[in-house]
DNA sequence: GCGCAGCTTATTGTATACAAATGCCATTCG
DNA sequence: CGAATGGCATTTGTATACAATAAGCTGCGC
């Protein structure tokens, strides 16, 4: 990460996630370049890499804009993003080995941990859903399928609420991965799928909730 | 396309596809950089682009080597695009407009034509093929799934081998096509969905035979 | 006042020089 | 003899200068 290139990126793209560029503005590589304490090479560099996962477009003539969705183009992509899921889930009972499914186990059970106590830590229940989430990409022994996935799940994040987290949703997480690995534990594929479809579906809608209700308390849970 | 960084594109894109750049072989940014005429700037662009594409890919100490994909990566590839085309077709049919669904029946019509007469014109079937399904991405209107489409679309192109087409394929694409038009007549989503899914697995299987018997003749049919 | 031509300025594209990192090979030490 | 180490060669990363292109503006003609 110490590479130039890489600090650029995650610069900007942390700049647009947390709304300091605000979506649909233009953004110039050279400004970008101060911002970044870095040369405008490494900036163009990010630049093309965002623009792929469509973090940034750019018009006819090549100037590049924060991109800027809709909840329409959001529901697009948890759409894909559930199908896509669902396909890895479905792989990954066919291939998952005992040692993948205990590492799995104790992520979910760290992560109901941390939403457990008096005081829940959500940070660290996100780190444990992701790396739940994680170990069936990696069962799911698909490139491609990660790859895509990546591009796909990191995307709502860019609505930038508060972040305030329904610990009931979290809760619900956590018992969805249970029946997860009740499906993989019977090596059933199309239990699987469902289970983990409906998984980010729900998802979705508490997302979706949370936005159209109250952007100000914003309830927002993007964990799946 | 006259910009360097297209033209360096196109170029290496091509001597992939072509085999001059064989699968797994390193490539040096400089020496693409003669080949293309131009200085390595822009062909670091399209390197990057290429590998975001899967055309490429890096080790860990950032040196680009052309991909080598097995059957299996294949299969993987048409998996997903099985279930990506799928997935468009289901939407396509819930959106389609009369218009293009007249202008897919232009196209399947003139693709039939291509292979109808005493010399069948295979590229011109392969092209109006291309385009039947591009009107159905329009029609889904997700411009996610048509960029991660593209993505799965030409990879298998890779394996460069002999072109010869086999016709009775051809003529069953025909025929599918005409059932997808079916379907999107019944505004019937899942029916679109089976059809397509069914159209890609069976084209995939068209591929890896004529990959897996006789390689010299290679009898390839890519067209879905 | 409106629209267009041509100029000016802003922004991106390309080439090149140099810096940093990595691999490779030879040499040395255990 | 094998493994580790040091230095050289190769390759990629970064900065910067300059070229090309697009946008915006000004003033002219109508």
């Amino acid at each position: 990460m110490s590479r130039a290139s890489d600090r650029a990126y995650n610069h900007i793209r942390n700049m647009i996630l947390s709304g300091e560029l605000q979506p649909g503005s233009q953004i110039r590589e050279e400004s970008l370049a101060e911002l970044c304490g870095v040369s405008r090479t490494p900036v163009r560099d990010s630049l093309r890499r965002l623009e792929a996962e469509m973090f940034i477009r750019r018009n006819d003539s090549q100037r590049s804009f924060v991109a800027d969705w809709s909840l329409d183009d959001l529901e697009d992509a948890f759409q894909l993003r559930a199908m896509l899921e669902g396909h890895a889930a479905k792989r990954a009972a066919r291939r998952i080995t005992r040692d993948q499914l205990a590492r799995m186990r104790i992520q979910n059970a760290q992560l109901k941990q941390a939403i457990g106590g008096a005081n829940p830590d959500v940070p660290r229940f996100l780190d444990h859903n992701r790396q739940f989430h994680a170990i069936i990409l990696e069962a799911a022994a698909s490139e491609r399928l990660s790859s895509m996935l990546l591009q796909v799940t990191e995307q709502p994040v860019v609505l930038r609420t508060a972040r305030q987290y329904d610990l009931e949703n979290l809760r619900r997480s956590h018992h969805e991965h249970e029946e997860l690995l009740n499906a993989f534990d019977n090596r059933d594929g199309d239990w699987a799928a469902a289970v983990m479809t409906a998984h980010i579906r729900r998802a979705f809608h508490a997302y979706a909730e949370a936005h159209s209700t109250d952007t100000e308390i914003g309830k927002t849970n993007l964990a799946a």
